[in-house]
DNA sequence: TCTATTTTTTGACTTATGTCAAAAGCGATG
DNA sequence: CATCGCTTTTGACATAAGTCAAAAAATAGA
């Protein structure tokens, strides 16, 4: 749990309190590989948070599987669509490693809003900082070629190649493995 | 502000003291046609709400307009990462249409975050909301062919075909105006 | 160590979309 | 109502990336 107390500290103050409350309704979940959080069609009524491992979202899309993120150590996890708006969700999340994971419920994390304004402002910016990195992907994946998507990506996040699949990778660069296998070879 | 106050409370709660501590630090703002609420290289220190008239958000990338949102009347309005990160943005806002505005500065909104619980909360479904809209685009822009993507856009949004000239639009849509006027020309 | 399965690469071909350039349409201004 | 500037359309051509299919390489299981 320590982890993610300083994961948390990194994005703001956090009072003793908040902390105890928090270390009290987080729930320790261990998962295999190839399991999944969340599925389409449910409601995903937890955020997680990432121990040890790694996952994947992603949706279906006429027939195609489409990731479109990956998180690591110290990433916190949701299907954020159904988890916010209560309803049924299409995204699928996946484990691509096995798992150490930290559980919380939507309850207990909206009863937590109300009881400390620490955790609130803690949410607000987690959401902040999530809305920042997806649009940076938007801008650069929608309008960069094929090529300059997967030096971006080379550069910034060359871990997820690492761990990742390419299959995986290419769709989440908007590519098919092919092209993404090309680029590799030719580079 | 009465259309700003009835907006809010779609979202949530909001008490008679923070409406008032709101009221109390909003600036009207008029401005014409062409003029920039921020540019390239500026730290964008304001959110904005429309009252009336529409905006866009813009990136340069390789010497092209990227126009990647729109903002019509009720919507929020800031260039995020600046705002959020305090650092210089990428982003260009520009107003489409004269508009009337409403603006709170990222100094009075932090007071009003630590003063009242629901300003912070607002401030969180707010940024929520947005997350999830971003997200819907991402997976259907970059994911669907040109001519989903605008027949999905004149289903959802059809409103920013009449208000916004034809080469924003192509540019939101990650096509060219060429490809655009041929999918409008063949349907 | 040797299969069996999954993942990645390579090849041949197709196609959607981009590029460049010119024409047409439209709206504002004097 | 004629002209200027901006927006939209059309045409010809180029090309990045997709598709389908098979081979090669890597990984996991027995």
């Amino acid at each position: 749990m320590q982890a993610l107390f300083s994961h948390i500290r990194q994005y703001c103050d956090f009072s003793q309190e908040a902390i105890e409350s928090l270390g009290s309704v987080l729930k320790p979940v261990k998962l295999e590989k190839g399991e999944f959080l969340t599925t389409e069609g449910k409601v995903c009524s937890s955020v997680y948070f990432v121990e040890q491992g790694c996952l994947r979202g992603y949706y279906n899309l006429d027939g195609k599987e489409i990731t479109y993120w990956f998180a690591f150590e110290n990433n916190f996890v949701t299907s954020l669509l159904s988890f916010v708006t209560r309803n049924p969700g299409m995204e699928n999340i996946q484990l691509l490693e096995d798992c150490k994971l930290w559980e919380i419920s939507y309850d207990d994390l909206h009863r937590l809003y109300k009881k400390h304004t620490d955790v609130n402002t803690l949410g607000r910016i987690i959401n902040e900082r999530y809305y920042v990195m997806l649009e940076e992907r938007f801008v650069s994946n929608h309008f960069k070629e094929a090529r300059d998507r997967y030096e971006n990506l080379l550069a910034t996040a060359p871990h997820i190649l690492q761990r990742v699949p390419l299959g995986h990778v290419a769709s989440y660069l908007g590519m098919t493995q092919e092209t993404l296998s090309r680029i590799r070879s030719k580079s």
